[in-house]
DNA sequence: TAAGTTAGTTGGACTGTACAACTAAGTATG
DNA sequence: CATACTTAGTTGTACAGTCCAACTAACTTA
């Protein structure tokens, strides 16, 4: 017990403790949409929704884990071989029937992967399904859908204020590029002028010395500042009312 | 285990499991000041950290508690006697160190009480403390002066864009006793005249048919309106820089 | 009646977004 | 080789809301 409740006579290290899980809802900008990682449960007849997709997470090592950080990083690093620029405590769950087995409750961490991270080899189990809305078409398991859900909630909530799309690009990537993923996450398009302002003035690209050839006409090409810690703005894009 | 991690042949319910606990940083402006309400420990030489003072907080019943959010009103109850109008969960912490009874988590959650309802009769080991800069002045027991911190952070962050500052006011109040709670919380003075455009904007407070009377001008009443949501502005007040 | 204090308003400067029209630079097409 | 088409990037005006400062309003006390 970590509190100065009182306490009965002798410590209660005996109390039955519940399961405790650590989960990563992994996002990523792929075919032009937002994507998340799942993974496929065994199929086994003894495990709880056998052959569903959930999150990828599971059992905290209490051996191997320092803490609930490193494990989140571990089970990330699991299934996709990479580890990412960004990773975000999202929240705990806990209660008496989420798990069948009994009370438990999971540590949530939500992590961004740029493109090219997420285009490598996967876990065997593990799979990318695009978000629609702040959903994804399988049927998940345990109360992943609401894991789900208050990922995507807080991510598109943090980016009408943060710069963390940046985390979800290659090195080297335009502005208008950036804008992309902006309008992807957040499902609306934004002011062009007003994007490239708001983002040449925070201290946060730097062009190279290189422009993106296309079709068109040729685009600036801008990395991200050393100083990778993401940026506040202090107002929203458009009030989304 | 709530993820798809592929499994050994049989399920891993006998791994050891971490200590669990919810810990509560309640939240009340007293004497013109941001308190934050502690407990001391028991003083048993077998207990860690004995006489200490530490956030309410405990394990988990698993036979009560229904979830996690039930266990911190539990605990936030059993100090104060009250239910607070704004309970938010603010992370977990876990790790092998932190409890020198082994690996532990807890889920930490932030209250916010209003003045009559801190004034009320507290626990016999629960007493109120001034906030000073992040920290309070006695050594607080586990990693509890890091949750403490991260409570005040993500409170001034949130009250910088939110009314979550409407939660620490009695059922009725002025403007500028609303904005002094504002100054009190983010220690830094606000604009008059633009603090009362936005929160006159926010369709947030109601007149109430009274005035406050004392020594000067009388000020206008108000009250929350009954949809009690914090409301989000697209705008932080004086970008802090 | 005057001084002092706090409540509340008003107006101008300034910042940054919204909206829309414009210029710039490339490819593809006839 | 000229023209259309597309996307990159800029410019200008309107507007919203804050910042800053001065102002008026209402009450108490001396």
């Amino acid at each position: 017990m970590t509190s100065g409740e009182t306490m009965p006579e002798k410590p209660e290290l005996d109390f039955p403790r519940p399961l405790t899980t650590v989960d990563v809802v992994i996002f990523a900008i792929r075919s032009d949409a937002l994507q998340v990682l799942l993974v496929q449960r065994p199929k086994a007849e003894t495990e709880p929704f056998p052959g569903a997709w959930g999150l990828p997470g599971g059992f905290v090592d209490i051996a191997g884990d320092r803490d609930l950080e490193a494990c989140a990083a571990r089970k990330l690093k699991d299934k996709t071989g990479v580890v990412s620029p960004y990773l975000e405590q999202l929240g705990s769950w806990g209660s008496a029937g989420r798990d069948p087995r009994g009370w438990s409750a999971t540590h949530a961490y939500f992590a961004l992967l740029p493109e090219q991270a997420a285009g490598g080899a996967l876990a065997a189990d593990a799979q990318w399904f695009a978000v629609e809305g702040e959903r994804v078409r399988p049927k998940l398991a345990f109360d992943h859908a609401e894991i789900l859900q208050a990922a995507v909630q807080r991510l598109r909530s943090k980016v009408e204020y943060t710069s963390l799309p940046a985390y979800l690009m290659p090195v080297e990537f335009t502005l208008p590029e950036l804008q992309r993923t902006y309008e992807i996450v957040l499902d609306r398009p934004l002011e062009k002028s007003a994007f490239r302002t708001r983002m040449l003035a925070a201290d946060l690209i730097e062009p190279v010395a290189k422009m993106r050839k296309g079709p068109n006409r040729p685009a600036q090409l801008y990395r991200l500042k050393k100083a990778k810690a993401p940026v506040f703005f202090a107002r929203t894009f458009n009030p989304p009312d």
